[in-house]
Order: C-alpha cells, then sequence, then structure tokens
RNA sequence: GCCUGGGUAGCUCAAUUGGCUAGAGCAGCCGAUUUGUAAUCGGCAGGUUGUGGGAUCGUACCCCACCCCAGGCUCCA
C-alpha cells in the first residue's frame, strides 16, 4: 500500500473516531457521512436544535485523543438490510444511504470497533490506537448541506487536519500561516493595486493608478501575443436588448443572475458574456470562407449577480474583466483554430514561469450523459468536439482529465486550472467549442460550392477573467512580480536633496523611454527610501550620489542585490534585454 | 442564499471581560535633519468602536435587526 493511501486510510479512520467521540458528548447528534480529504477528514452531523459552536471542538478533539487507545479494532461485518435498518433506525440519513445501497444491489457492511459502529464501505487502519494523538487536530466547523443538496437540510461539519505525524502536521500548519502572507488580499492592499468600497459594492473592486498599470501591462501582453495568431480587438457596449439573450438562449440559462438596467422607455440588461455581442458583428455583413476565420478578441467587463456567499477578495467578483475571444470558422478550421489557442494560452503561460508540470491541469469539461436535455446539439456533434478537444489535449501533452458534466450548455471545453495560495483550485484559460449559438443566430458562410454554411464558434480566453487571474499570479508570484508586469517598474532614488534635480532628470528619461518609473524625493534617509522601495516590491531601483553624478552613471540595484554602476546607455539596454 | 466565526484610527494591534477622557506603533501633516543601502528625531492631527435600534445608573463589551469581511456549503455560462 502506497503511503497516499495508508493516509487515506488514517483520514478516514480518525473520521470514524470523530464520529465516536460526538456520539458520546452528544447523543442526540445524528451522524451523517464522514470521509477522508486531501488534507485529514470531515463528518457531517444533525445536531437538531443544539448546535455546537466553534468552542466545542476543542473538547471533542480531546474526547477523540483519548478515545483512540480504547477505540478497539475496526472490523468488518456483512449484514442484512433489515438488521441495518434495525440499528440506525433513528437516523434518517444513514436509512436513506441502506437504501441507496440496496438499490445498487450491494452489500451493506458496517465497521465496527469495541466504540463505535457505522455504516461504511471500508478503507481503514486496522488499530486505530496506531494513530499518533498529536498527528491531527480539528480545525473548524462549516454548514452543509445534506447530500450536497440546497433543499436538503444543512448539517454541521466538522473539519479535521490529520498527517503522519506532528511534524507534517506542524509542516502543513506552518505552510498555512506562510500562504496567509502571500494572499492577494493582503498583498493587494499593502501594493495599492485594488480596493473596495462599501458605498459601491460588495465584488466590486476598483482599480487604484498601479492595480490599473499591472493590468494594462497583462493585457498588453495578451494581445502582443493573439495578435501573432490573427486576433483583432472590437469593442461592443455593456448592455443589450433581452432579445439577445432570449436568441442565444441565455435568458434562460441565467434567470435572476442578470442584472438589469431600466431606460425611459425599454429595459437592458449589463451583459455577463460577450459571446451574443460578439456574433453580432460577425452577422453584420456576408462572409465567404475565403473570410474564414474571423477572429474577434475584447478585454471587458462583465457582471454577474453572484450569489453574495460566492464573492471573494478579487478570485470571485461581480464585474468581471474578461480578455475574451470568439472564433468563427469552418468545422475543418475548428481543431486548427482549438489548437493555435492552445499554443496562446502555452506561450503566455510559459512566459509567466507557470506552465510547468504540477503547477496545472487541465479540465476536458464534458456533457453529463445522464440529462442530455441540459444542452444544445445533436449527440453527434457533442462526440465530435469531445474528441476534437482531447485529440488536441493529448497531442499538446496537456495534463488533463475529464470532467463530466462540466461543459457548457453549448459545447465542450479544454479548462486551466490553477491553484491559489492555500491550494484551492480557480479556472483560468479556457477554450470551448460551441455548436449552438453561430446556428441559433443564424450564422453563415458562403462556401466555395456557393452553399450558405454554418461556422462553428469557439470561444477562449487567456487570462479567463483579469480579477481572478491576478489574484493566482499575486499569491504566485507573492506580489514579486516580473519586470515586464510590475505595476512600478523602477525607483530613482536619490541620496540627498542637492541630487534630487539629477534623479528627476533621470526618471524623466527612463519613463520616456517606456518603463514605470517613479521617483523618491522625499527627505527620508536613503535605508528608508530603500525599505519602502522593497515594500512596495519594485524590481529594480537606481541610486544616485555625488559619485554617480561625477560619473554621469547610476548605481542599478535588483531583487537580488547590486547589479552595478551603469551609464545611461548601459542602463536602457539592460532594461530593454530584461 | 445557507452554516460558523469576525468587524476598534488609512494599516497592524491594545483596552484588567459592563466602570476614569478608547490607547500604541506605522502611515499622514508640520518642523528639524541632507543622509551611500530594509525604519533619523520632535510635535500635531487622526475615532459616532461597521450601521441603526434596545436593555442598563453606565457599554467597544449584553440583546435585536441590517451592512461588510472570512472559512465552508450551494452555485460558477
Amino acid at each position: 500500500m502506497s503511503e497516499k493511501e495508508e493516509m487515506f486510510d488514517t483520514r478516514h479512520t480518525l473520521s470514524h473516531v470523530l464520529a465516536g467521540a460526538v456520539s458520546e458528548l452528544y447523543p442526540e447528534a445524528k451522524t451523517a457521512l464522514g470521509p477522508p480529504t486531501e488534507t485529514g477528514f470531515y463528518y457531517d452531523f444533525d445536531f437538531g436544535d443544539k448546535p455546537i459552536k466553534e468552542d466545542d471542538l476543542k473538547r471533542i478533539e480531546k474526547r477523540m485523543k483519548e478515545l483512540l487507545g480504547s477505540f478497539g479494532k475496526m472490523e468488518e461485518k456483512k449484514v442484512s438490510e433489515k438488521e441495518a435498518r434495525e440499528y440506525f433506525k433513528d437516523n434518517p440519513y444513514k436509512l436513506e444511504l441502506i437504501e441507496e445501497i440496496v438499490k445498487e444491489g450491494e452489500q451493506i457492511t458496517f465497521y465496527s470497533s469495541d466504540k463505535f459502529t457505522d455504516l461504511c464501505g471500508g478503507g481503514h487502519v486496522k488499530d486505530p490506537g496506531s494513530i499518533p494523538s498529536d498527528s491531527f487536530t480539528l480545525s473548524h466547523i462549516a454548514g452543509a448541506y445534506w447530500r450536497g443538496n440546497e433543499n436538503n437540510k444543512m448539517l454541521t461539519r466538522i473539519y479535521g487536519l490529520a498527517f503522519e505525524n506532528k511534524e507534517k502536521l506542524d509542516d502543513y500548519l506552518n505552510f498555512l500561516e506562510e500562504a496567509g502572507k502571500r494572499d492577494h488580499r493582503k498583498i493587494g492592499k499593502e501594493m495599492d493595486l485594488f480596493t473596495f468600497s462599501e458605498l459601491v459594492g460588495p465584488g466590486l473592486p476598483l482599480w487604484t493608478t498601479k492595480g490599473t498599470a499591472l493590468r494594462k501591462a497583462i493585457t498588453d501582453k495578451i494581445q502582443e501575443i493573439q495578435g501573432k495568431y490573427g486576433f483583432e480587438s472590437v469593442t461592443i457596449p455593456h448592455i443589450t436588448k433581452m432579445a439577445l439573450y432570449d436568441k442565444s438562449g441565455h435568458a434562460e440559462k441565467f434567470g435572476d443572475e442578470l442584472l438589469m438596467v431600466k431606460g425611459k422607455d425599454s429595459e437592458f440588461a449589463l451583459k455577463p458574456m460577450n459571446c451574443p455581442h460578439h456574433t453580432q458583428i460577425y452577422a453584420s455583413r456576408p462572409r465567404s470562407y475565403k473570410d474564414l476565420p474571423v477572429r474577434l478578441a475584447e478585454t471587458t467587463m462583465v457582471y454577474r449577480d453572484e450569489q453574495k456567499g460566492e464573492l471573494l477578495g478579487i478570485s470571485r467578483v461581480r464585474s468581471i474583466t474578461q480578455d475574451d475571444g470568439h472564433i468563427f470558422c469552418t468545422p475543418e478550421q475548428a481543431k486548427e483554430e482549438v489548437l493555435n489557442v492552445v499554443k496562446i494560452i502555452r506561450e503566455f503561460y510559459t512566459l509567466l514561469g507557470m506552465y510547468e508540470k504540477g503547477n496545472f491541469r487541465v479540465l476536458l469539461s464534458t456533457r453529463d450523459p445522464e440529462e442530455p436535455e441540459k444542452y444544445i446539439g445533436t449527440d453527434e456533434q457533442w462526440k465530435d468536439a469531445e474528441r476534437q478537444l482531447e485529440e488536441t489535449a493529448k497531442t499538446q501533452g496537456l495534463p488533463y482529465e475529464i470532467g463530466e458534466g462540466e461543459a457548457a450548455f453549448y459545447g465542450p471545453k479544454l479548462d486551466f486550472m490553477f491553484k491559489d495560495a492555500i491550494g484551492r483550485e480557480w479556472q483560468l484559460a479556457t477554450v470551448q467549442l460551441d455548436f449552438g449559438m453561430p446556428e441559433r443566430f443564424g450564422l453563415e458562410y458562403v462556401d466555395k460550392d456557393g452553399k450558405k454554411k454554418t461556422p462553428v464558434m469557439i470561444h477562449r480566453a487567456v487570462a479567463g477573467s483579469l480579477e481572478r487571474f491576478l489574484s493566482i499570479i499575486i499569491e504566485h508570484f507573492a506580489g514579486e512580480f516580473p519586470f515586464w508586469m510590475a505595476p512600478v517598474q523602477i525607483k530613482v532614488i536619490p541620496i540627498s536633496e542637492s541630487q534630487k534635480e539629477r534623479a528627476e532628470e533621470i526618471n524623466e528619461m527612463i519613463k520616456e523611454n517606456g518603463y514605470r518609473s517613479r521617483s523618491d524625493i522625499s527627505d527620508e534617509s536613503l535605508s528608508k527610501k530603500i525599505r519602502n522601495t522593497k515594500k512596495q516590491k519594485v524590481p529594480y531601483f537606481l541610486v544616485i550620489g555625488d559619485t554617480e553624478i561625477k560619473n554621469k552613471t547610476v548605481t542599478l540595484e535588483g531583487r537580488e542585490g547590486k547589479v552595478g554602476e551603469k551609464t545611461e546607455t548601459e542602463l536602457l539596454t539592460f532594461l530593454k534585454e530584461l
């Protein structure tokens, strides 16, 4: 058995110990479900009308530790439906599970120790007494709907962290603490990148001058790359008549997520996506097969009335800036176009040093075969498109997995998933095939044979949402952005008042050469000015004293220390090569 | 939206658990200093303790409602 599987069993067993401890301390509580997780385990309970508090965790944890030694061996026992029902007659959750197992035609098993019996499929360490009592801890409680369905009752979930031993647990706790230091909300505030106002509203970030410089550096870079692949920019209004979404099918899909704007005599919707608008640019004139592919790109904000509890920093917001793009092409061209988008994504994330194995994974999001009515398009189209995407993923060596039921309603997609500082996964880049919308909008092109045909539409985004993308890279770089991206790239620091003028002169010179430079001519000490520069994570700074004035040079310094004394020309050459 | 926590100056935190005028540091402003590599010194200002109600002789602290934030759940075109 691998170490990972063994840990899985340990965590699973601990969830039983947790349930055992809770059952003892709170006899009224009903146990529901409790699986292991990546970092520990949890168990869901129904505490009835006497919910527990965060403070109670200490008590439960203490009892768990006491119980470990006397918990006894985990023994499997096959039981009949009748026995099972009898044993759990007061527990509606277990009864529901038993019913399901019976329906599936599977054997019901109990796992019992001296202290506690649970309905369970197995996967335990034989002797819970062998688990070190300081290798786990209960971390927090949270609400969770029974069976993950929001129409069901909300249960109380107790989360625990568990590792091989105390050292590993401490390592993880330490990791969480370190991760907290790179939290994009903290760094965003420290570096003055964005802010929120209660007057403006939750989920609506306001971008400062520095944050905007950062955003522009990124979107310029994306445009530079995608420009090589034939994308051209377009511009659309942020509102539309509902007619557009009635036709696209989004109206039905979106419902209350749409934000409405009332005009004098008509009502508009704030756009929650850009594709329908872009189809209308395509549809504005007759297209020949010779015009295809048409590749439209636009970095623009969309607005979604997300549920409040889902908002999170700039990872999940209500005003979302998408670096969106839509390709309209012939069915024959689709594969090549998807490939090109993958290349754009690869080039961009490679530049960031984020395209490394293990740093991301790709989700091939397919249709849920159980619910075909949720999607548009024929079986044939779906199979074909899914196969096409999978082929591209394979030939491009993408670390992909199938995400069944994760597809958009109009087609399958490749989603590029990246992790934030504490390991939560977020979708950034995406390529989506769509054979529904062109048809709905009656898009067409005239083919070689003179016949009108329906083009394929490909949706794509490189950063995805600029907000979410920034949340990830702020945490990835802990604010220490690569030079080309840094909101302030260079700081010019005179040692004392007498070099102020020269510092300003150098600062202007650098700015004229297209870099984001600032001078610090405050009356602070050199040490203080350097400290501030480092705190702001500015990649390079120049020190100017009497020596530099005499030599007509600047002293260049970066994050790794002193680079050296350079003339203006040398400096510009150096910056150019970064 | 739901569950559980939280909200004190721009930021980081304090206030002996219901009892003197809510205090520090940093940032800001004023003054002195003119600095050679991660905090120069002094002064000033800064608060309706998230908001609104209530209980109390008295509340940052107790109760109610709402707002905002976080960790989860649900959702994520």
